[in-house]
DNA sequence: TGTACATCAGTGAACGCGCGTTCACTGATGTAC
DNA sequence: TGTACATCAGTGAACGCGCGTTCACTGATGTAC
C-alpha cells in the first residue's frame, strides 16, 4: 500500500546515485572542471547520453555532490554545540567529531576542499552558501553560552566565522593526512586543541580588553 | 661589458614570462587541470610546439607560477614581524599589508587558493612546501617577541601555524571580495583584526592557563 | 484480471571539434678563428 | 672586421584520440478503462 516510489523511479534514483558515487571517486585525483562526462558514465556502465536524464552538465552534478557532502553536517554542528560540558570537554568532543566525520567521508571532504575555490562557479557558490549557513547556526548556538553574555551580534558573528574557518582548516588537514601515519593525525588534533583553547582564553578577556583599550 | 644575458636568452625569458602571464590570466575562470596547452600558446601567439621549449607540461608551468606567487612573500613576512610596535599597531599593519598585497596580486592569490587543494599533485606539493617555510619563519620571528617567553618550541610552532592559517584565510577572503563593494573589504579587515586580537589575548593567558589546568 | 496506449530511462550511432605530442624545418643569434 | 659553422627558439603540418552533444530508437514500467 505504501507507494514506495515505483520501480521506475527507484531504478532512476539508483543510476543517479551511481553517477554521483563514480564522480566522487574519480575526483580523488582531479578537479571537477577537468572531469569528463564520458569518464563518469563509463565508470557506471551507462551510455554517455544517459547522463542527461539526471544532470544538465558536470556543474549540476557538482552541486548535487555539495549537498550530499555538507547536508549532513548541520545536525552534527547542532549536536556539538547543544551540550555544554565546560570548555575543555567541548573542545575535545568537537575535535574528535571532526576527525571521525572526515575519516568516514574522506572523499566528500576532499571534494569540498578542492572545489571551494575551484574552477566551477556554481559549485563555489553553493559551497559558500552552505558555509554561510553554518556560521549562522554556530553564531546562534554560541550566543546561548554564558561566556557570550554582553557580546554584540557583530562580534558574535565574527567569533562564529572564526570557529567555522578553524573547523574547515582542521578538517582539511585531517583529510590530507589520510594515508600517512597516525602520528600526523595526532599532531593535527593537538594543534586544533591548542587553537580552540587560545580562542577560548581570548573570549574570556574580550570584553575587559575592548572596553578600556578600544581605539 | 656587463654580459646582460645575450639577445637570445633575453628573448626566451620574455616568451617564457608571456606564457606564465597568459596562463595566470586564463586561470581566473578555471583550474590548472583543465587549462589547455594550446589555450596558453594561442593567447601568447606562439605555436603549440613552442611550449615545450619552456615547460615539460602544464604542471611544470603551475610550479613556476607557485614560485612567482609566493616567492615575494618571504621578505614581506619578515618585514611585518621584524618591527615591534605593540600589539594593536602590529595587527593593523599586518592586515593592511595583506590587503594591499592581495589587491596588487589578485590573480596570483586566486591561483594559490584554487590550486592549494587542486587536482595537480606537484603544484599542491610545492604550495604546501612554501607554506611550511612560512610557518617556520613566523615561528622564528614570534619566538623573539617578549610575549613568547617561556613558550615551548612545539607551542611556538602551533602558534605560527595558526597565524599562517589565519593569514591565508584572510587573504583568500580579500581576494574573493575583489570586484564587490569596498564595504565587504572593511568587514573582512574588521574580522581579521578581531581574530588577531582574540589570539593575542589568548597568548597573554596561555602559560597561566596551561600550568594549573593542563590534563 | 486483461488490454491498449502513454511515458520515459537508457541506447547506440553519428557529428564536428580541439586536444597533446611528434617531427623535420628555418633562420636569427652566438662562437671560433 | 669578416667568414664559416653551431646552436636552438620558434614553426607549421600532421597524427590519432576522446570529447560533449544530438537524435531517433527500444522496451520495460505505469495508467486508464
Amino acid at each position: 500500500m505504501s507507494h514506495t516510489l515505483g520501480a521506475r523511479q527507484a531504478q532512476k534514483q539508483q543510476t543517479r546515485q551511481a553517477l554521483l558515487n563514480a564522480g566522487l571517486a574519480l575526483l580523488e585525483d582531479q578537479s571537477l572542471s577537468s572531469l569528463g562526462l564520458r569518464e563518469v558514465t563509463r565508470a557506471v556502465g551507462v551510455a554517455p547520453a544517459g547522463f542527461y536524464r539526471h544532470f544538465r552538465d558536470m556543474g549540476d552534478l557538482g552541486v548535487a555532490l555539495v549537498e550530499e557532502s555538507l547536508g549532513s553536517l548541520h545536525s552534527m554542528i547542532k549536536a556539538v554545540l547543544a551540550e555544554q560540558d565546560g570548555a575543555e570537554r567541548m573542545i575535545d568532543r568537537t575535535i574528535q567529531l571532526i576527525a571521525r566525520h572526515v575519516s568516514e567521508h574522506r572523499a566528500h571532504f576532499r571534494f569540498i576542499a578542492r572545489e571551494r575555490h575551484g574552477g566551477v562557479r556554481v559549485v563555489r557558490d553553493s559551497i559558500a552558501a552552505e558555509f554561510g549557513l553554518f556560521a549562522q547556526e554556530v553564531a546562534a548556538a554560541l550566543g546561548a553560552q554564558p561566556v557570550s553574555e554582553g557580546w554584540s551580534p557583530e562580534d558574535m558573528r565574527m567569533l562564529a566565522e572564526t570557529y567555522v574557518d578553524l573547523m574547515v582548516t582542521t578538517a582539511t588537514a585531517f583529510m590530507e593526512a589520510a594515508a600517512d601515519d597516525p602520528g600526523t593525525e595526532d599532531r593535527i588534533a593537538h594543534r586544533a586543541r591548542s587553537q580552540l583553547r587560545l580562542i577560548y582564553l581570548g573570549r574570556l578577556q574580550w570584553l575587559a580588553a575592548s572596553g578600556p583599550s578600544g581605539d
